[in-house]
DNA sequence: GCCAACTGTAACTATATTTGTTACAGACGT
DNA sequence: ACGTCTGTAACAAATATAGTTACAGTTGGC
């Protein structure tokens, strides 16, 4: 289907924020962290920060954090900040206007892709960037019940339990 | 998204042999409707052929007809045989696994994903290719009430009605 | 005021995926 | 045997995303 992992990054740089806190997180630290280039983050900030869903600062001692808190952040707003368009496309050049399923099959077809659309978007909203925070949690308990830090600085490595990610990629 | 196209031709495609009944259809009278060139069609109906939702015969007098009546096919089984992942990717690169966020998220995404791919599916899987039929007939009734033919043959143009398709592409 | 550390952005390349095209072997009815 | 089809390979074109380099502009600290 050649998705996007748009939606996938742009939850995990809000993940990230959302268990920073407060504390502003740089595009370098931010990318460390998803394995990529920082300025592939700055981007995806810049369309995060206009939807308002994070805040940031330039200059020095500046990085960006979520612009409200993360159980006023569902995943349907990330969704809507990344991804232009809706799950599927209609034809990519218009079919033959004088064939009669042709000429029509344009009208039916929106309105199921945007029954599918709706139903994506009804899951979405359903959950929020609290959420996902909640449901990482249980993976990275440190053994002294504090809050492991967010970026890798070299020296501690915490990998507290491997995930086997499906074969989605 | 760079979301294809795959299934909204696939489900032109299955609509033209519903609308034909029993006759079968060469993948040049296909492809004129689907305003495409008849190499993408019949590579399309290799796999529709792979997922028993088409039959093809080779030869002079060749053609594809659907193998079971469009009541029987539903969108999802056209999805499932068109399109070959789900909705969301995952990041390209792995996180990084030093990071406790970067570790984790992969699982927390997979859920959520998964999530939004079975409430595509069940979308789909309510609506039928005589569904389809159905909701295309009102646009196509002929003077006369009876079908119209399926194919152009450059005599006979009728454009029953111009729609005007939404900015999915 | 100056420097160092940031963000924002442009311009470009690389990579991946889908779509379109040409060509041809093989199947099949007549 | 011949003409008309499908099935498939091989390749070109188009599109979209991701990655890179470079640099202007902002900001805090000195």
């Amino acid at each position: 289907m050649s998705t996007s992992s748009r939606f996938a990054v742009a939850v995990h740089v809000l993940t990230l924020m959302a268990w920073a806190d407060e504390e502003p997180l740089k595009s370098e630290q931010v990318a460390e962290s998803v394995n990529t280039n920082a300025v592939v983050i700055r981007r995806m900030l810049c369309e995060l920060a206009e939807s308002n869903l994070v805040v940031s600062q330039t200059g020095s001692m500046g990085g960006s954090k979520l612009a409200r808190l993360p159980e006023r952040i569902t995943l349907l707003d990330i969704y809507q900040a990344v991804e232009s368009r809706g799950v599927f496309s209609l034809h990519r050049h218009p079919p033959n206007p004088a064939c009669p399923v042709g000429v029509n099959i344009g009208t039916v077809l929106n309105d199921v892709l945007d029954e599918v659309d709706s139903a994506v978007e009804r899951v979405l909203a359903n959950m929020t960037l609290r959420d996902v925070v909640s449901r990482l949690q249980p993976c990275v308990s440190t053994t002294d019940g504090k809050r492991a830090s967010v970026i890798t600085n070299g020296k501690r490595k915490q990998v507290p339990r491997v995930q086997s990610v499906s074969a989605r990629n």
